[in-house]
RNA sequence: GGACCUGUAGCUCAAUGGCUAGAGCGCUUCAUUCACAUUGAAGAGGUUAAAGGUUCGAGUCCUUUCAGGUCCACCA
């Protein structure tokens, strides 16, 4: 053994050398107990960054159940990422002076794809680096044929039982990307606008005031509300307003939705154009009139404005109604918060649009259930509560995308009878009029609406033994940012199709942080590359500097300085099996020579009662910890134990003793310190494995813990 | 606006209501032919945000205030 242990040397060869053995490969074994985790698919359309790197927890989790005699099962899989990878792909086209509309849809596709395939083996590579002890077997997309049969099943199941509805609801469009993003896409972002205050004549006599941000929107006005408990305008009610330039009569409504404070206390309504006034427009039954296209363009509904963009359409406005003498006052530093694009930062357009949409109540119910139930328990506890919150808060669920990078959406519309159909397979002819005049929806599933089948659709492909024995999963361990997004979904439409939970715990990590606290962004500069800090000081630092000293669930402040302190734990560790090592030679070589002990036989027996006893302790307190899911204290305490009680202590003690060829002291350190790298093993998988090899024939993973 | 979380050493964070509140990094002094300078020993550094309460006992539980953060809802 070197002085020093070099990461570099050993880690691509360790890892190689588990996987030709097949180590990870899980088999269904009956004598067995299962323990099964599906790696939660990283998006297929970039590199891994340090987020990826905490599935550290779902290693450690995999290998301490393997080493406690468990049959398991770590699945990989990766997603395809529909928007965002179409939109990775389209900044790159716009590099080259392409856009997406220079192709065909399958053109596009195909090119996308071949994209997709290389950024898959980077991270797999990348999954290797980090020592990761996934079943690379069982490799899944969630674009693999099998997989979108199970997706389409689900889709049809849910069609079937009146889950899935088709409806004209208002949506939050991005008119630059051409695509609509469900209400937990959309980002807010704060602007300051003008505020206009615009003056309706009342048809019965008098006018009303009505202050408003998009005065361009008025073409769709089709009512004037106010607070039925506001006096000042509730002799107006059933009144007949004006709509300015257009001339066009609407009733003036009471609805208790009005701010009696805000603006002029009426308000315009325009259901097509506005989340708030659609429900208005759906309470009150009023008209509802788009006049604003999805090209972001005002249409044929607007006269002389037709054709002209939103904002230069309100410049227009504003300038005709300031002529008109219809434009009262404008308040210019009015600071409200606008939803915008998350991927090109406009503000996004709520427009009526035909979508497929989950009925989610009945499903977040079960899901509820589950929780309740403890059919699924969360882990830290604090987040069941948030979880919770967030199913009683589900509103039904936006399942088309308009772009071409995704699970085509496998419904079809008769187009005589203009009537939709589902259907899993491509089909021959018409199921509504049995003509052949039907189409094919062009949209495409929203990803996490596969992503929400992960855990059942993966094992499922594997077949019916494979799945019983593995599903539900043991455990689903990811961030809590995406406890809505994602764990929320998997759980409400697992149950919907699987009537089991899909996992039986879940475990969520905390965000990985720059040295100050701050996130991480690529703007700010301060983004660690995992790869990077691998190729300095090695997988095993890099794995253990995310989970020491943290609380489970906390954010992670993570700097290279920690890093390398992690990297001298690692080294200790090494130099300690050196120690043991060197002398194991010593006493091979001289059989054991009985020579003078500068130290009193008693001292030694006293030490050696008291490490064994200490070791004893350490072990017990190791396992409570490990399996109450308390991975960073169970670290800690081994930390602790191997570094300044073993190694600053007994060996300090003992190391006379040793030298001079006490083979006893020697072998109650030896075996205190084998046991201690296994219990390690499951943290920093490679330098133990090292170690492990100089002592024995078998790899580490085939003991036992 | 609603909900939740956090506030502990210079920095980042630990601490089932129980002994002298700990670690990593940083800092000071000393050691060094030794398994390890990616080391060891010793040390400085804390009114646990503030106030009040419960308790034999509070960093921990309760109330209020202050400060910061996250998620959700988004009012023209």
């Amino acid at each position: 053994m070197d002085s020093k242990y070099s990461p570099q040397l050993v880690e691509e060869k360790i890892y190689k050398g588990w996987e030709e053995k097949e180590f990870f490969k899980a088999k269904i074994n009956h004598k067995k107990k299962p323990f099964s985790i599906i790696l939660p698919p990283p998006n297929a359309n970039g590199s891994l960054h340090l987020g990826h790197a905490m599935f550290t927890y779902e290693d450690i989790m995999i290998r301490f159940n393997k080493m406690k005699g468990k049959e398991t099962l770590w699945l990989l899989g990766l997603d395809h990422a529909g928007t965002e990878t179409q939109f990775v792909y389209e900044k790159y086209l716009k590099k080259q002076g392409k856009s997406r509309y220079d192709y065909k849809r399958d053109e596009l596709y195909k090119m996308i794809w071949d994209y997709v395939a290389e950024n898959k083996s980077t991270i797999k590579n990348q999954l290797k680096r980090l020592g990761f002890a996934l079943d690379w077997s069982r490799e899944k997309f969630t674009m693999d044929p099998e997989i979108v049969k199970i997706v389409y099943k689900t889709f049809k199941d849910l069609f079937n039982q009146g889950l899935i509805y088709r409806a004209n609801k208002l949506i939050n469009y991005c008119t630059n990307c051409g695509t609509s993003f469900s209400d937990l896409e959309v980002v807010y972002t704060e602007k300051i606008d003008s505020l206009f205050y615009i003056k309706y004549q009342i048809k019965e006599g008098g006018s009303i005031e009505v202050a408003t941000t998009r005065p361009e929107t008025l073409f769709g006005d089709t009512a004037i509300m106010i607070n039925p408990k506001d006096k000042r305008y509730i002799k107006s009610i059933g009144k007949t307003a004006i709509i300015p330039l257009i001339n066009k009569e609407i009733p003036i409504i009471a609805d208790s939705s009005v701010d009696i404070k805000f603006g002029t206390g009426a308000v315009k309504v325009t259901p097509y154009h506005d989340f708030n006034d659609y429900e208005v427009g759906k309470r009150h039954n009023l008209q509802m009139v788009q006049v604003i296209d999805f090209d972001g363009k005002l249409n044929n509904l607007t006269g002389k404005y037709q054709g002209l963009r939103i904002f230069s359409a309100r410049q227009q406005v504003v300038t005709d109604l300031q002529a008109s003498g219809q434009m009262v006052k404008i308040k210019t530093d009015y600071l409200h918060r606008v939803g915008s694009c998350y991927r090109c930062g406009k503000a996004l357009e709520p427009l009526p649009k035909e979508q497929w949409f989950i009925k989610i109540k009945p499903l977040a119910d079960k899901a509820k259930e589950l929780i309740e139930k403890k059919e699924t328990e969360v882990l830290p506890k604090r987040f069941k509560k948030r979880l919770l919150a967030i199913l009683d808060n589900f509103i039904d669920w936006n399942i088309s995308r308009q772009v071409v990078w995704g699970i085509r959406i496998p419904a079809y519309r008769c187009k005589a009878k203009n009537e939709w159909f589902i259907s899993t397979d491509m089909p021959e002819k018409c199921q509504v009029c049995g003509n052949h005049d039907f189409e094919q929806d062009e949209d495409t599933f929203d990803t996490w609406f596969s992503s929400a089948q992960w855990p059942f659709a993966t094992l499922m492909t594997e077949g019916q033994d494979f799945f019983d024995y593995f599903y539900p999963t043991s455990v689903m361990e990811t961030g809590h940012d995406i406890l809505r997004a994602w764990v929320a979904r998997m759980m409400m439409i697992g149950y919907f199709s699987t009537k089991k939970t899909p996992f039986k715990k879940v475990f969520l990590h905390g965000m990985v942080r720059d040295p100050k606290g701050q996130k991480m962004s690529k703007s700010k500069g301060n983004v660690i590359d995992p790869i990077l800090m691998i190729n300095k000081y090695g997988a095993d630092a890099l794995r253990v500097a995310l989970i020491f000293g943290t609380k489970e669930g906390g954010d992670v402040a993570l700097s290279e300085q920690k890093v390398i302190g992690m990297r001298n734990f690692i080294n200790k560790i090494w130099n300690v099996g050196r120690f043991v090592e060197i002398n194991q030679k010593v006493v091979e070589q001289f059989i054991a020579p009985e020579i003078n002990s500068a130290m009193n036989r008693t001292t030694t027996k006293t030490l050696l009662k008291e490490l064994d006893k200490e070791y004893k302790k350490e072990k017990k307190q190791y396992l409570k910890y490990m399996e109450g899911y308390q991975f960073s204290k169970a670290l800690g305490l081994v930390y602790e134990f191997i570094w300044h009680r073993f190694a600053d202590y007994y060996i300090e003690q003992l190391k006379d003793e040793v030298i001079n060829g006490n083979i006893e002291a020697l072998g109650s350190l030896k075996s205190v310190y084998l046991e201690n790298l296994k219990m390690l093993h499951p943290f920093i998988p490679f330098v133990t494995e090292e170690i492990w090899r100089v002592f024995n024939k078998e790899s580490i993973l085939k003991s036992s813990l």
